[in-house]
DNA sequence: CAAATATGACTGACTGGTCAGTCATTGTCA
DNA sequence: TGACAATGACTGACCAGTCAGTCATATTTG
């Protein structure tokens, strides 16, 4: 629905080419660096991932605290240091850059879960493991707001929805839901049950992720804390307090 | 003083149509608040007050599948059955149309919060039937996506966030505490902690409404039971499985 | 009680500003 | 120098908010 007026294109002479973001630079390496305050060395492709890298984050940081709609590409490209036209160098449009950063940023996300599972520790301690990762990448970071940004807009974006469900929330799930069994296997969880809605283990640490977007500044919220009370209530009280 | 304003066109064709008689559109709302559906003939006051709730229930709904700023108030209109001007004799624009909406579907909510404390019942009866309540009224219905929207808009519209925090989420946690305390000293809840992140306790509940609104369609999810394991989980296994 | 008059709810074309997306021009590197 | 990256002025759609005009209803008058 938004923007999706492109019908009237003339399919101008230019080669239909056009790099879309998709996988532009898969084969960059390594070293992004971002906005480089000086430029030594840089070569034609390395300025231009630079600049890619710039929009990516200004994006960003605009789509978080505007939301998509509200979102202006001019001040996009003011806050990069490129000009509007360069954006469009790199996306095809204001949807599918949208779309595109929600799904990059989550990627990190996504790496996290396939940490080590706990086989020779406890359960609890894998998952005191997780919630600390958590509570360091995600909640007290940007990444908590693209948690909330997609809860906003998913809605609107099925594709985002979608893609949000298959790579993260299912994947995630089927990870906490395995570790729950196992606790439940060696006694460590009472619940046999919890296993059936791994939700309610995570639940405290998306809330976690929100009360800090809404009410933060108000009152502020121990997330560490929080989810310490919250693996006691699963696990029993700890054994030194 | 006869404005020479129009002068530039010739007094235009009448705007022919002009429905008038039966509102023919889907200006009555299926629970009309005041008592319209009493009197057959309706006074001038009694069809305003239903234009303004078929706006209301019309801005609700584009609200909440478009989000603030995605928004037409020519849609709300259309919608409402209405010209766009009526919207204006109603409202003063439209981010205080949003705001009083909001503000307005949350009164309902805070009523259910002041139900009776459980003086008789055991604490764990008083929580379910909280839950129960929550179900039925918040996660099955319109008001769950108002709870996303706030969680959408409300960084965008801090006044929304401050009232929704003063005059739900502090008294409905304070309530939530006050029961777990009284839980935890008749020994129904183990966890003494708990009181401290009343939090934890609503969490699932809240996490039922966004799954809901995001992954719903792809992957329901019965709330009912995943509160009722939560509950479990709080007050010991239940005693009839 | 009916006709005349006043009221104001309602309308929708219109204005002014905004912004996504384009493309002719300019700059830069290999 | 040729190819391509980058620019930013420009276009046209879009939309919040306005207001002169309309007419059903309410009130007053004869």
């Amino acid at each position: 629905m938004p923007s999706s007026r492109t019908t009237t294109a003339k399919t101008r002479s230019k080669p239909a080419d056009h790099r879309r973001g998709e996988k532009a630079g898969s084969a960059r390496a390594p070293q992004p660096a971002k906005a480089s305050s000086s430029e030594p060395a840089s070569s034609r492709a390395e300025r231009a991932a630079g600049r890619r890298q710039a929009i990516i984050d200004a994006a960003l940081d605009e789509f978080i605290s505007r939301g998509f709609t509200a979102t202006r590409l001019d001040d996009v490209a003011k806050r990069a240091g490129v000009a509007k036209g360069t954006i469009y160098l790199h996306f095809k449009d204001k949807e599918s850059m949208f779309e595109e950063l929600i799904r990059t940023a989550l990627v990190p996300l996504i790496g996290r879960l396939h940490a080590p599972p706990a086989i020779g520790g406890s359960v609890r301690d894998a998952i005191e493991g997780f919630a600390r990762t958590f509570v360091q990448e995600v909640a007290s970071t940007r990444r908590g707001e693209i948690v909330r940004l997609i809860v906003a807009e998913g809605p609107r974006f099925p594709s985002i929805a979608d893609f949000y469900y298959r790579e993260v929330v299912s994947r995630g799930l089927a990870a906490i839901r395995a570790l729950i069994e196992l606790g439940v296997a060696r006694g460590e969880i009472k619940q046999k049950n919890l296993a059936r809605f791994p939700q309610i283990l995570v639940a405290p640490a998306l809330i976690a992720v929100i009360w800090q977007s809404l009410f933060g500044r108000h009152a502020p919220l121990d997330a560490t804390e929080m989810l310490g009370v919250h693996l006691d209530m699963i696990f029993g009280e700890r054994r030194t307090a």
